[in-house]
DNA sequence: TTTTGAGTTGTTCGA
DNA sequence: GTCGAACAACTCAAA
């Protein structure tokens, strides 16, 4: 008779080192079962974003070749997950399954209902932290409460127990078998039109991948980073963020990695290391913050926001997201996003501002964007950055906090390289015209093919007024 | 309970 | 050209 296999239930934990659930199931002498479950249908489960779906199979077909190295292989399901594991257990006679712990808040509901599925069939779910450097319910105020406000949380984070030390991959000996899709049956791929020519050239998913990131970042970058970071030519991102989404690499592990790399004398951190763990640390609070408070995805967490006069304009928004607003800066960033799934931190903040203040469009519509077009989409950052940028966060940014598109492209991308490689219709422009085409002298803009409003949009709308009535429309909320 | 200090990332205006 | 103040109070977290 054949021994029960215990299923390691991958999600967005796409790896094999650092991997708390595979490794306990790896101690436990029972062969292993590897399953991912392309999940479109369990109720209240957000679908995954078109760049995400591109990433994911060369994300899965990693996984696959990592565990065929092992003697395994990944084993590919397609349905809810609360039909497809009770299936898989009947299946295959499984005594278990192992998991890494989920954050999006329909996951408590998923693993409680998976729980019970396998509570009547004599099975267990076991979960396992992963996907964070300390559990939600791990940091909370002196009162118990969860933090509202990012400093404090972070303080209590750095004085809390050290983040576990990764474990490297364990030793995998035996694997059960049983049916599997095929991944191209999973259909994630785009095809007519096939739009990804920009994300392949850019990004190649998996582990390996993530460590080869990770090593290149901590040398040639982390020490630069606290200056360098907020510059536009992306030369400064440790671009990790799609390879954290998936779990192709840990938090974990960058944790350990950056500190061992970076202790100076007496453990001291040098400023480099310090503000590239806290921007890990503000991927903590979000988690931490949607853990708490689910309907920050849809709704504002400051309630007057309800009750903002957001405008309806649906030409402004696809001029945003096709980069069309004739903000070169703004255009420049939307436009890295549509073809390599990726923007760095300051563009991100730059194009949300500009959204939200600008053309006064609400923040959803902006985080509904990114979600499906960012390789690294992740539900708790973007809920929680473009609540920060709206103001509508608990921590937020000021109302009266409007980026002036053309101030923060001549300080962020002074040279205009940023712009030329992302909008080369203006690519002939000199550095002090590119970030204001509409203010340069005729015969430069002559002199560079450009002709406003027929090579290139005239500003969509006029950075003082907009302004001005963006002060309106946050003054009409302020006090009843 | 009350008080106190502090809070990611900016811009504009006027001296 | 540079620099400080205004923008607007408010909420959080801890003492």
């Amino acid at each position: 008779m054949a021994e029960s296999p215990i299923i390691v239930w991958f999600r967005l934990d796409l790896r094999l080192a650092d991997h708390a659930a595979l490794r306990e199931a790896a101690k436990a002498g029972a062969p292993l079962l590897p399953v991912y479950i392309l999940d479109d249908e369990t109720p209240g489960n957000l679908r995954m974003g078109g760049a995400a779906r591109w990433w994911l199979p060369g994300s899965l077909a990693a996984l696959d070749r990592d565990l065929a190295e092992r003697g395994g292989r990944l084993h590919l399901r397609r349905g809810a997950a609360p039909e497809v594991l009770p299936a898989l257990l009947d299946e295959t006679g499984a005594s278990a399954i192992y998991a890494t712990r989920g954050y999006e808040p329909w996951d408590s509901k998923l693993e409680e209902t998976v729980v019970a599925l396998c509570a009547t069939r004599s099975a267990e779910l076991r979960l396992f932290p992963g996907r964070l450097l300390f559990e939600p319910e791990a940091i909370a105020t002196g009162s118990g409460q969860p933090f509202r406000v990012f400093a404090p949380f972070w303080k209590a984070c750095l004085a809390a127990p050290t983040p576990p030390a990764p474990l490297p991959a364990p030793k995998l000996g035996r694997f059960a078998a049983a049916k599997s899709e095929s991944l191209e049956s999973f259909r994630l791929l785009p095809a007519k039109p096939d739009w990804a020519g920009g994300l392949r050239a850019a990004w190649q998913p998996g582990e390996s991948a993530a460590q080869v990131r990770l090593r290149d970042f901590i040398t040639e970058r982390l020490q630069r980073y606290a200056d360098d970071r907020g510059n536009l030519d992306g030369e400064a991102s440790s671009l990790l963020s799609p390879y954290l989404q998936f779990g192709e690499i840990g938090p974990n592990q960058v944790w350990h990695a950056v500190t061992h790399a970076a202790a100076g004398a007496r453990g001291k951190l040098d400023r480099g290391a310090f503000s590239f763990l806290r921007e890990l640390g503000w991927r903590e609070f979000s988690y931490h913050l949607l853990d708490r408070f689910p309907a920050m995805t849809h709704r504002p967490l400051k309630p007057e926001f309800a009750r903002f006069p957001w405008r309806d304009d649906p030409r402004a928004l696809e001029a945003w997201q096709q980069g069309e607003t004739g903000y070169p800066i703004v255009d420049a960033a939307m436009r890295q996003l549509w073809q390599t799934g990726w923007m760095p931190n300051r563009a991100r903040m730059i194009v949300a501002s500009f959204l939200v203040k600008h053309l006064l469009l609400a923040w959803q519509a902006g985080a509904n964007w990114f979600l499906d077009t960012l390789v690294d989409a992740d539900l708790a950052n973007n809920s929680a950055n473009w609540q920060w940028v709206a103001g509508s966060g608990t921590d937020a940014a000021p109302y009266f906090r409007i980026f002036n598109p053309v101030l923060q492209g001549q300080k962020f991308d002074p040279s205009g390289d940023y712009v030329r490689t992302w909008v080369p219709e203006l690519k002939l422009l000199p550095a002090p015209a590119i970030h204001a085409p509409w203010e340069a002298p005729p015969q430069t803009l002559a002199e560079a093919n450009v002709t406003l409003g027929l090579t290139y949009p005239a500003p969509i709308v006029e950075h003082a007024a907009a302004r001005a009535r963006a002060l309106e429309a946050f003054k009409t909320i302020r006090a009843g």
